[in-house]
DNA sequence: AGAGTATATCGATGTATGTCAATATACAGA
DNA sequence: TCTGTATATTGACATACATCGATATACTCT
C-alpha cells in the first residue's frame, strides 16, 4: 500500500509526476506514489527548508546555514535534506568543503499541478 | 512542533490556510499548520477517496459506495472521510439514512496556492 | 600525512497513526 | 417498538518515521 520513502528512487524532475487527483479515477498504484510525495511535504521541519532555501537572493543555501536556522541536530537537518532531495524537489551540488542546496521549482509546480482539477 | 491530526479544529475554509511556501520565510508555527495539511494528504486512501468523489457526476458519494470501492474496513474508511472532513476538504449532509460527501474546492485551491511563489 | 570542518550514515528510541474487530449510535420502515 | 441498514467510535496492535548521539566519510589547508 505504501511507497516508502526511505526506498524512493531519486525522482526525476522532468517525468510528469502524477495525474491531476480530481481530474479522473486514480489507481492504488497512482495514490501511493503522490502519497509518498505529499509525506515528504507532511513535515514542519522540511517545509521550512524549502521556505529558508527559497528566500535566499542566491536561490541556494549550504547546508551547516540551515542545521543554524532550524533548531534541530545536524543528523536531522541532513536526514531531511535527503528526503527532499530524493523526492527532487532539492538539487544538490558540492563546493568545497560545504553542499549547497536549490530548490527544483518544476518539480514543485508538478505537484502543485495534482492539486487542480488537471 | 507537530499539530496533531485528531485534534484539528473542523477547518474555515474561507479563512486562508497558510502564506505561500517559497514567498518568505514561514514560521515554525505556519510549517506546522501546514504539515497538517499536507499529512492529511499523505494517505493513499484518502487520495483515493477525494479522486473518487471527485468523478461523481454529482460530486457527491454516500459513504457506503466508497467503503467498496477502497478494499479497505468501514472503520477505516470512516476514519479517513473524518479525517479528510476535519481538514475541510470534505464537507457531509446525512440524507436519511446515509451521509454524502462533496468536495470542499476552495480548500484544495488553497492548498494548492500554498506550493506557488505566491 | 595530519588536523580541522562539513556532511552523511548508523543504531536506538519514542510517537503518531493506519488498520481492524467489536460495539455504539442514528435513522427508516413495518 | 422492533428490525435492519448506514455510519461512527472505541480499543488494541503494528508500523513508519522523526529525532538524537556516536561515528564515518569527504574535503581543505598546512
Amino acid at each position: 500500500m505504501y511507497v516508502n520513502i526511505q526506498s524512493m528512487e531519486r525522482a526525476d524532475s522532468t517525468a510528469p509526476c502524477c495525474p491531476p487527483l480530481l481530474a479522473g479515477k486514480i489507481t492504488a498504484a497512482e495514490a501511493s506514489q503522490l502519497a509518498a510525495l505529499f509525506r515528504v511535504l507532511a513535515e514542519p521541519a522540511r517545509l521550512q527548508l524549502l521556505s529558508l532555501i527559497a528566500v535566499q537572493p542566491q536561490q541556494e543555501v549550504r547546508a551547516c546555514e540551515l542545521v543554524e536556522a532550524l533548531k534541530l541536530s545536524q543528523p536531522t537537518v541532513s536526514h531531511h535534506l535527503k528526503v527532499l532531495y530524493e523526492a527532487g524537489l532539492l538539487e544538490k551540488e558540492r563546493r568545497g568543503n560545504w553542499i549547497c542546496y536549490r530548490i527544483v521549482k518544476d518539480r514543485l509546480a508538478q505537484l502543485q499541478a495534482t492539486l487542480g482539477a488537471g
